[in-house]
DNA sequence: CGAATTTTTGAGAGCGCTCTCACGCTCTCG
DNA sequence: CGAGAGCGTGAGAGCGCTCTCAAAAATTCG
């Protein structure tokens, strides 16, 4: 607007400069020094009443809000997590950092989020970013991993907590889930029910954790040498679950177990079988993993493996919070999933259509 | 750890100090001023390739990464944006972000985002935790309101994009969605289909926008007036939506046709209809609001109103990030939600039950 | 009532960075 | 060959806050 608002310095009269007031602007207003305001809005007790009031009185006179950025680089400590994850849309993340930020909020913390898409790069970008924030602790909630991560991490003095990719260091917890445990329950689950065609939805083939899932499913099937099986790919969510199984289809496999990698594919997987007829689980059993909420509305629900994302959560947030000391020398938490069964899972057809 | 850490100066050997290196340290290790550090790092044209070369070396050999706090304090533009939703669990709420954080990432922005859960008390909270944080521009996509935050968020000057609660005003945009527009389209819809005892299902009814929701409803039934309707609240989500159509049934009011406030609701009520055996869409019909990309996966897929999140979350980043002069006077943008139609909904039964 | 405490307050030095100036250097050109 | 133009660089002043240290004010007590 005004074409001749310089940068010199405004003297007295810098209420046209920033747009926002300072701690020195209501210091001045309230007749004291900064540190006394810094006291009132720290809630120091040693502040005459009188005083207090004073300020505070400036405070809202000039609505006034402290800068997060000036305070934290004067040194008072961060309140702030940090939390990266591969899929916010997939309800499995999602619920996971719920769960962390609700306790995070109880104990007047913050948590951000950031999210990779499943992309190695962003991952780093992700990871610096939150360095660069100077969090308090950063929980690395991602399918995707990069060596070089490790090597960027250690050098730091934070908290770190992975779930699944991570490995146990200084500062850093890893949460690791026997999924090779929940792929043999469910398999044996099926096997019991007779089914000896059998197919693996999975996603993002390129990383290796993702990669492993489709590698322990192979495993765990060679036991029964009588199993037929196949494993397709496609994106993570219902959309790609649905073209997993429209591709299973059109390649000519007709299985009577489909085991998906997740329920959030497991969504798809259903929707295609139904748009074509195909009833579940009388003709075809379906499975997923990580029991989210949404399982038991679908219809018919879903079996699938649970894993307690409320309790990780929560254990996240403990990790990242607790004194040092507790966990200087890196530990791995290990939880073993349980199988619910639900509706889309049923013995094996009689014959084969 | 060392007893004595006091807080002289440590002169030359600070290495101990901070775990993490400074922008005066690269400086130092590079014998090259703070400034041309901070012109490599900014990658200002004007540096003499080898020195930037050598300033290079000395950010990887000391593992510099550079504080975001006091880079902004100092004066950098921040490329934050932020993000204040009532219920991230809501795909309604997630699809917006996504939709805005997928922009902004493009972009070279940041999103942080902060959940209310429909709480007045955190939504101010969250908007001085925003302010404090000094964000590009706030994006308030809630279904509370407080008026005093009309007041707050004037005196900054800073651009805010509301959905639905807002009014437009200097550096203030509103997004909104014409609820009554929806509402009349879904009742004309199941009004020539015949349905004449029709139930509303909503949401946190204390809040005024919500409430609103629910007073659309009526008003629009009451054209009708041999239709005969009910309405019943309980919290946003599946659970929510199964506990409402359990109510409506406990109340011993059979509607043919239920309107559910939106379609995280309305999951819940066709689960809790299929529990009971009850035919949708033979015997109830259900619609929703949103249209969530779930609607059409689930079983029977459901009809509900469009409402084009991804366009609004693009539509709020560019809002945020516009050059103030372009939204300086406010506007308000409007959005006509659209009908579609799936398996959800059909004729009303012949006769009552 | 003055000394000894205790409580309340202020001055000022940073925190780690950006940015403005001004300076030195190398070129160009008259 | 000297003046002027550019480029590359360094010095240093903040940004808005917290915190230490010491001084000032209030309170207590012999």
């Amino acid at each position: 607007m005004d074409p001749k608002s310089s940068h010199a310095p405004t003297s007295d009269d810098d209420r046209s400069r920033s747009r926002v007031a300072t701690l020195q602007q209501v210091a001045r207003l309230a007749r004291v020094s900064t540190a006394t305001v810094s006291r009132v809005l720290n809630n120091s007790p040693r502040v005459r009443e009188e005083t207090r009031r004073r300020v505070l009185r400036a405070v809202r006179q000039l609505h006034y809000l402290p800068n997060y950025h000036a305070r934290l680089l004067a040194g008072a400590k961060t309140r702030t997590l940090g939390m990266i994850v591969s899929n916010i849309e997939n309800p499995f993340f999602l619920d996971i950092f719920c769960a962390t930020e609700a306790r995070a909020q109880q104990a007047g913390y913050e948590v951000v989020v950031e999210n990779t898409n499943y992309d190695r790069q962003r991952l780093l970008e992700s990871v610096r970013s939150m360095l660069a924030r100077r969090v308090a602790g950063l929980a690395i909630i991602v399918s995707e991993i990069d060596p070089q991560l490790f090597e960027e991490l250690s050098q730091q003095n934070l908290p770190v907590v992975f779930y699944d990719v991570g490995r146990p260091g200084p500062n850093m917890t890893n949460i690791r889930v026997r999924y090779e445990k929940g792929m043999q329950r469910v398999l044996e689950y099926l096997y019991a029910l007779g089914h000896r065609r059998m197919a693996f939805v999975g996603h993002h083939a390129s990383l290796s954790p993702l990669q492993e899932r489709r590698r322990t499913f192979l495993q765990m099937v060679r036991r029964y040498p009588d199993v037929e099986h196949v494993t397709v790919t496609q994106a993570d969510g219902p959309a790609g679950g649905r073209a997993a199984m429209n591709q299973l289809l059109a390649m000519g496999f007709r299985p009577t177990a489909v085991v998906c990698v997740n329920d959030f594919m497991a969504i798809g997987v259903l929707r295609e079988l139904r748009d074509r007829g195909i009833q579940v689980p009388e003709e075809v059993s379906v499975t997923g993993f990580d029991n989210i909420a949404l399982a038991e509305f679908l219809n018919p629900s879903l079996t699938t493996l649970n894993i307690p994302r409320r309790r990780i959560g929560h254990m996240v947030f403990e990790l990242l919070t607790a004194p040092p000391e507790h966990l200087s020398m890196g530990q791995e938490i290990v939880i073993e999933p349980e199988l619910v069964v639900r509706e889309s899972t049923g013995p094996a057809p009689q014959r084969a259509l």
